[in-house]
DNA sequence: CCATCCACGTTTTTT
DNA sequence: ACGTGGATGG
């Protein structure tokens, strides 16, 4: 009995399939990271491919991370040479080594996209451009979007010479990357983009790479762009060992990038590749899968599949109209209630995905008033918060200052009297002294030509450079606190007193953990590693398996997950499928949204809810839409019998009907404001109830054993109330001794 | 230089 | 409705 036995045939066979392009079809549930993980155990074990050749590349830290952790489990000997990593994370990798090919240095700083923006800002500034007409946002996807087709700002102006209209982002696509250079900053396009510029102007380090990789693995393969199918086929084309995963009815990110056609036209790129569909789904009832089907089917632009289950028909799809948005709301509740009570599910069953982020206050609010726990995915990004950016654009400043702009940005944060137009004087020295901004603060010609702000200036720059003497003795903990009680910027927050500055300082807290945690697990922990570390993250996974908690998130942050019972929220023509969709020329947007939608209804296991309400807020106002149009592609006989809309015999076509006509009729009643006004802060709820705090008390002490996820079992030795949190000294049996926060570590006493 | 007011825009999201 | 960002006046 070998571990390949529990496969089933297909998933077999593209196991075994090892040498040569191979495309695998992979439907929802149907077991893809089962097939990578096997199949890299099968190379290194039956092939006895060295682990150091094999790559496997994702999209996200967290899907990396997964796969890391499964591979590890499932590979015995040599699995930590297998590089498991991102496209991002990959090409930093690379660049770091040889980006001075390009011109560029070595220790380049990578732009989010606020960073982009406010580069951009600039870049119009300097060209004139009028930013009402052309809006840097709008100017930036633009050229995101030339980056993820591969095209240089050269051939960009070439390809439309003749559209006067495209002249400004012409311009500043170029100008925009004269200043990322200048700055020796690259965005997160670019590293894409500047790895594949990288290996077509140098074949011996592409060669390199290519020995290296010699099996490569790619996840979600249907989210891949030009440029990194680009880089992927550069990589295999030496050994051709290429292996994509995907399922084209699951590609959902057009609108950042992604070319199904990558994944359409596989076989046509690599002619003798070879393609093994998985079908067998293991994840949902027979009523559920078949829904997904038939919405699916409408699709035109797809490779044929129809997923199969073994398991039983279950119970049939319950769709239900109702009055409103809080209505839609409090069936939820009810609902939850009721499985809870009945058929014994927790919390964490349940999941509620919707179209948009503003659609999940009104379900919060009622959420709240139930006390059911719940957890919110998405919204701001943590490492996108204000005072995040702040301390970072500090730690920036201080490991080197060659990041123009996080120098800029706390150059006078806290206030300290220099603002506008002593910045822009600076930055206009710096421009013609070819000075970065930060040294230029430190050339007396310059301090000089700013007459009475020169002063504080000098002081700005005396104080960096007396944290950069301090970064030599100071742990970045140490220094952080350094940063955050010499600036006051605590100070200041503390005495606002409000529920949001309590939640910034309970995210700089957080902030503090994670530096905590870099620094316990990181061989040689270094300012500049964590910074790079931090720069590629993007959302904190602090998923809490033991809590019981349900989730709330958008149908895009759900796929890959799975739950037993979904409630598919805002169902209504307008919101999903999108108004940009309905109104699109191109009928493609409109097969996204399917998509979206079969992405939606596969992450259920046992029961799903299609929800839709007959009025809704939205921007301000009331809409008043008729449920949506994927619903009339569901069969009636999968729908559970509601009096309400569904009744027997009737098609949900004729529901839909029903709805529509509805719709014509005239509202006349003003919406009810207590309805309206939240009833309460919905952020500070969520901090209370899900952020990370100082433990109220320890439930061990000096002298227990306790236990640590990583760290495995040890002695505390003393425990320190360190004010925000208690700082907690432990004797580890295996690793010695190691401090940490007792918040973040998650110490249990054994 | 800073505080305050108003206008704008608002799918989806990763890195 | 609501938050952000730019313009304006003190």
């Amino acid at each position: 009995m070998s571990i390949y036995d529990t496969l089933n045939d297909m998933q077999r066979e593209a196991v075994f399939h090892t040498e040569g392009p191979l495309l695998i079809l992979a439907g929802a549930g149907s077991g893809k990271t089962r097939v990578i993980t096997h199949r890299i155990a099968y190379l290194i074990e039956e092939k006895s491919v060295n682990p150091w050749n094999i790559m496997a590349i994702t999209f996200t830290n967290k899907a990396a991370g997964e796969m890391r952790e499964r591979v590890d489990g499932i590979v015995g000997f040599g699995s930590e040479s297998i590089w498991v990593s991102t496209f991002h994370s990959t090409c930093v990798r690379i660049l770091r080594r040889y980006i001075d090919r390009l011109g560029y240095g070595n220790s380049f700083t990578i732009y989010d996209s606020d960073d982009q923006k406010s580069l951009m800002k600039s870049v119009c500034k300097k060209l004139n451009i009028d930013t009402k007409k052309y809006k840097e946002k709008n100017i930036l996807s633009q050229i995101s979007k030339a980056k993820n087709d591969f095209i240089s700002p050269e051939q960009y102006a070439l390809n439309n010479q003749n559209d006067f209209s495209k002249k400004i982002i012409v311009q500043a696509y170029k100008s925009y990357q004269e200043q990322l250079k200048s700055n020796n900053a690259l965005d997160f396009d670019d590293l894409l983009v500047k790895t594949v510029e990288l290996f077509k102007g140098n074949p011996d380090i592409l060669e390199q790479y290519q020995e290296r990789f010699r099996y490569i693995m790619v996840d979600e393969y249907q989210d891949t762009n030009t440029v990194q199918f680009r880089l992927i086929s550069m990589l295999a084309s030496k050994y051709k060992n290429l292996c994509v995963v995907g399922d084209d009815d699951q590609s959902i990110y057009k609108f950042r990038g992604a070319n199904i056609n990558n994944i359409l036209d596989f076989e046509k790129v690599f002619p003798d590749a070879k393609v093994i569909k998985l079908e067998q789904n293991y994840r949902s009832t027979q009523n559920i899968l078949n829904a997904a089907n038939e919405v699916i089917k409408n699709n035109k632009e797809r490779k044929s599949k129809k997923l199969w289950s073994d398991k039983e028909q279950g119970d049939k799809i319950t769709v239900k109209t109702l009055e409103n948005g809080f209505m839609e709301a409090d069936y939820i509740v009810s609902q939850i209630k009721k499985l809870k009570e009945e058929k014994g599910y927790k919390y964490s069953d349940f999941a509620c995905l919707y179209r948009t982020n503003a659609q999940s206050r009104a379900i919060e609010e009622r959420l709240v008033s139930a006390s059911i726990p719940y957890k919110l995915v998405g919204g701001v990004n943590f490492y996108q918060r204000k005072e995040i950016k702040d301390i970072l654009a500090y730690l920036k400043t201080i490991d080197n200052g060659m990041d123009d702009l996080a120098v800029r940005r706390i150059i006078n944060i806290p206030k300290r009297g220099i603002g506008a137009t002593t910045v822009e004087k600076i930055q206009s020295y710096a421009d013609t002294k070819g000075y970065s901004f930060y040294d230029s603060l430190k050339q007396e010609e310059c301090i000089e030509a700013l007459g009475r702000s020169g002063t504080k200036v000098k002081n700005f720059a005396g104080f960096i450079q007396m944290l950069r003497t301090k970064k030599n003795y100071m742990s970045i903990r140490e220094l952080t606190n350094e940063i955050l009680e010499t600036t006051g910027y605590l100070e200041e927050l503390r005495l606002e007193g409000t529920d949001e500055a309590k939640d910034r300082i309970s995210n700089i807290e957080e902030l503090i953990s994670k530096i905590a945690d870099y620094e316990e697990n990181t061989e040689n922990p270094e300012l500049s590693g964590f910074l790079e570390e931090v720069a590629l993250i993007a959302d904190i996974d602090s998923l809490d398996e033991n809590s019981d908690y349900m989730i709330l998130m958008t149908v895009h942050s759900a796929k890959g997950l799975e739950f037993p019972v979904v409630f598919m929220c805002g169902m209504e023509d307008g919101l999903f499928p999108g108004y940009m969709s309905i109104n699109s020329e191109d009928p493609s947007d409109m097969e996204e949204e399917r998509r979206l939608c079969y992405v939606a209804i596969t992450r259920a296991m046992e029961r799903l809810f299609i929800l839709s309400a007959r009025q809704r807020m939205l921007h301000g106002e009331t809409q008043y839409n008729r449920p949506s149009r994927f619903l009339g592609e569901i069969p009636s006989e999968l729908i559970a019998g509601s009096r309400d809309n569904v009744k027997r015999g009737m098609s949900a076509k004729d529901i839909m009907e029903t709805m529509g006509r509805k719709e014509t009729r005239r509202i006349s009643k003003p919406s009810d404001r207590s309805m309206a006004k939240p009833i309460f802060e919905s952020k500070a709820f969520e901090a209370r109830q899900f952020k990370v705090k100082k433990a109220d008390g320890l439930d061990y002490g000096q002298g227990d054993r306790v236990k640590h996820i990583k760290f495995g079992t040890g002695t505390v030795v003393a425990i320190n109330d360190g004010g925000r949190d208690y700082e907690v000294t432990v004797e580890f049996d295996s690793v010695g001794v190691k401090k940490m926060f007792a918040s973040f570590a998650k110490l249990k006493k054994v």
